[in-house]
DNA sequence: CATTGTTTGTTTAATGTTAAACAAATTGTA
DNA sequence: TACAATTTGTTTAACATTAAACAAACAATG
């Protein structure tokens, strides 16, 4: 199903690449969601995201965590919030900095987060099984040069 | 940024793959969203999904625009609502399903939605325009045959 | 010091999204 | 025909997301 639009090659070829990333990442993204929903309690993928952020980079600032899962500041504070009332993180505000909150995670969300993500994983590892080897890095490549054009 | 994760090399690679492809798509829809709210009276990504699915498909009913777009069907009812006030589509009941609502783009609609697609377009050949034509296409068909896996 | 602008997080209002329950029309099967 | 199951769209409640306005802390410059 390409896309019906008469065009230049090149104009034709970016609007593929771009429908299909597009409903490659959603679909896999919906299905994630799914599972969150029901194997963890209504977990958000949101919240998931910031639980797996604070597990790899340790403590972090909300700005931070922001620009980690790509929401908006206000979004921040609500998932800290509902992630806070699960008592899988706490916040703390930054001595050097008494405007920034340090989010901290609990030992409870510590253990829920590295507890569940082999799981994950192994969720995105069969999402990306009919890829051979060279396929799924070079899909890495590929996406990380178009993700890196942040800022124009 | 690769991810901190220890696990094997395909599960690395899995994992990269997903957070570059999540990270490249999010931040590409998160612009176009921007663009589209401000050049185009706040019109949703959503809504800009059907009324592009509707100029390339013709006049459908909202269970195939769904599964078009990715939303469910709720979501669904209340974006064509949205179109409707804006004049762009109309409902109309199919007469070999009574069911079904068949949706159709008005003068209004079609004229906005054609009008505006090759500027669209041309963000799109922008966002991607840091890969090389091959490069384009790769991604294209590797984000496919990922897409395809659509029934597990 | 005082002022100005920036950064960080919060609040609010408007809207989007989903899942679940539902009604109506259709289809299949006895 | 009658009955059960499916499909299509709607409604509702709960929640996520955003942009905008805001307050507090910081930084820079005079």
């Amino acid at each position: 199903m390409p896309t019906h639009f008469k065009g230049t090659k090149k104009e034709i070829d970016s609007l593929n690449a771009f429908i299909k990333m597009t409903r490659a990442s959603e679909s896999i993204n919906n299905r994630i969601s799914r599972s969150l929903a029901e194997s963890c309690g209504n977990l958000t993928i949101s919240q998931f995201g910031i639980l797996e952020a604070l597990l790899h980079l340790g403590p972090s600032n909300q700005k931070d965590l922001g620009a980690k899962i790509l929401k908006t500041g206000g979004n921040i504070t609500l998932v800290i919030d509902n992630l806070e009332k699960r008592n899988y993180v706490t916040r703390e505000t930054d001595p050097n900095d008494r405007r920034a909150s340090i989010v901290n995670l609990t030992k409870e969300g510590e253990e829920f987060i590295s507890g569940y993500f082999p799981e994950h994983v192994e969720k995105i590892v069969d999402e990306f099984s009919v890829l051979t080897s060279e396929e799924l890095k070079e899909l890495g490549r590929l996406c990380k040069k178009v993700g890196m054009k942040e800022n124009n």
